[in-house]
DNA sequence: TGTAATAAATGAAACGTTTCATTCAAAAAA
DNA sequence: TTTTTTGAATGAAACGTTTCATTTATTACA
């Protein structure tokens, strides 16, 4: 078999009797006459031409690349989010480096690195360490939730302060009279804690007393959760809580569990709304998880796509947040 | 600020005081004397010197990049797919170029021509459409599940067979008398059929009469499932079935939620074992979706990997086979 | 008709590596 | 000591683009 080596401009100029110069020129858009351009055409179909990216990348010193910085694809939010990221970059021709850091901070750093080596035309960071430090002024980065001290980038996240309001009242509307919160701590500042201020907004403007389970990364949650319920318990076996605002589904998709074990009916005895709108398998209501304040994944992604690529970061206000919305899931009494 | 132009090989030559060659071939790890490489060390680290990859990709004509091509990263399946795939590749030095093709043909083709284009180290195909007569034989393929008939490719999956009958024998062993099959059709030949031959080899082994519920991709499969619970249904209300095997999770736990709505208990009533064994959150016990035969995910991206990176994957037996396990997850009685 | 202005085409140079044919130095063999 | 052998060091060439200073052709104007 003769071999195969892939044709070059070079030889596309040469079967088309033109210059180098001018299939660039071609190829990139720029002018060109009818006929040399006709010529050219014919030449890279016969030739089956294909640019080499390399050559590209090497001389404009970019790629068409993007990298997501992402903790894992594990989580359905994640997922979810990874995939509409890469729909947006397709939508512009370009094409998705996934780097999974597992939330650790000496391989955010890594990627973070290999990003920046592999020129990269930009970043999207859902990080879980403080990689402020570590972020080249000159490549362009688009952080999703995370706030760091030391660093003015650009931010997308949902409207969380204003969900949890949400969350809080869609409770008190199904009928609800105490609604607790399962919290989670983060020891890295982002927009996420504004669910917790929300909460507590939400508590105040209706004269509610804030009650909290507070659930952590690494920690035995599941004991805690256990020990809120065995406390909250009335003299009647009933419980002192009917209402849950869960941080996010996961939890409020494990608290669910907890409590139909331990004999409480949901939605009937504590109506539960979690956060982040899981939607396993992407289908519609097949998949639905749990009543959810939800964020909305496609236009979070499209965002963060839009500034990342504008060219013009710096000058986006540095904070875009977006809206969320109630959708019932079977574990809110609508 | 001054100009922050990245150092070159040439400048940490000149730095260290030694010929240009002799940095790279330390770089590759090609004997150096230790003096030299001393100097060469320091000078790298002065410059902060990094590789450039694409010189390095024009040069070899490869990069270190791996196309992931799959559907989506929704369905939790594919995004742990996903995740370990990245993982494998990130142990060997390799990068993941995601894309997601959305099952649509002109999309998987479009995504193998650029990844071609993009002169990347290999594929890892998980497609839906019959891309067989598009992929060059030039580079490294693995096909995840799928059968292509004018192209022997070698190809990694779970053991299916295998699997449908443990799935029926838990099931009887469990003490079901009548375990039904929830299939699914697919045009597109692949491991995932072997599900049928394994369900209806243990009917025969445990002479029982096999019976069907017929799902697609693009049909309402809910009213699918209502009808048969229907006509299964006993004049005292009962079912006459008392088992399922689903082809995938995602068809068990609908049924299952069905079966609840209309007042059956699982798994008292009716046991369910699905195929996948999907584990959101992939958090051990937490996340677990109903009892499920388990595909090896982490094993079958290992091993994709690695046969996509052997070099030699023409010489790889076309087929691997990886073993399932069964776990429980609460929609059986053990 | 001659000159100026405009537009297209040209091809060498540069991007930062790796490779390879040479050169050089040191150690081993004669 | 002289010759061979060995192994490291060298730097030019090549990978396939894009860019840019020139050249060439065309059109507009006086």
């Amino acid at each position: 078999m003769a071999s195969k080596k892939t044709a070059t401009m070079k030889d596309v100029a040469k079967e088309a009797g033109v210059a180098l110069g001018t299939v660039s020129k071609m190829i990139n858009g720029l002018p060109v006459s009818e006929e040399k351009r006709r010529k050219i055409e014919a030449a890279i179909k016969s030739l089956n031409y294909e640019v080499n990216t390399y050559a590209q990348g090497l001389r404009a010193q970019k790629s068409n690349l993007v990298a997501l910085i992402i903790p894992n694809t594990n989580n359905p939010f994640f997922s979810s989010f990874t995939n509409q990221v890469e729909y947006a970059l397709y939508k512009r021709g370009k094409k998705l480096l996934l780097c999974c850091a597992g939330g650790i901070a000496q391989k955010e750093i890594e990627y973070l690195n290999m990003a920046i080596n592999n020129k990269v035309d930009g970043i999207i960071a859902l990080t879980y360490s403080d990689i402020g430090n570590y972020i080249s002024q000159d490549i362009p980065l688009v952080v999703f939730d995370r706030y760091f001290e030391n660093r003015d980038l650009p931010r997308v996240a949902s409207d969380n302060f204003a969900g949890a309001c949400l969350a809080v009242e869609k409770l008190l509307e199904f009928g609800c009279r105490h609604p607790v919160y399962i919290r989670f701590y983060s020891f890295l500042p982002g927009e996420a804690d504004k669910r917790k201020d929300g909460y507590l907004y939400a508590c105040a403007k209706h004269h509610l007393e804030p009650d909290f389970i507070d659930v952590e990364n690494s920690k035995n949650n599941i004991a805690v959760m256990k020990d809120f319920i065995e406390k909250h318990k009335n003299k009647d076996g009933t419980l002192s809580f009917d209402g849950v605002f869960a941080h996010t589904d996961y939890y409020g998709y494990i608290f669910q569990k907890l409590l139909r074990q331990e004999g409480f009916r949901v939605p009937e005895d504590v109506q539960i709304i979690g956060f982040d709108g899981i939607n396993i398998f992407g289908n519609a209501d097949d998949g639905l998880f749990i009543s959810s304040i939800c964020q909305p994944v496609d236009a979070l992604a499209e965002k963060c796509v839009e500034i990342l690529l504008s060219g013009n970061s710096s000058l986006t206000p540095s904070l875009t947040l977006l809206p969320v919305q109630y959708r019932g899931g079977g574990t809110t009494l609508e």
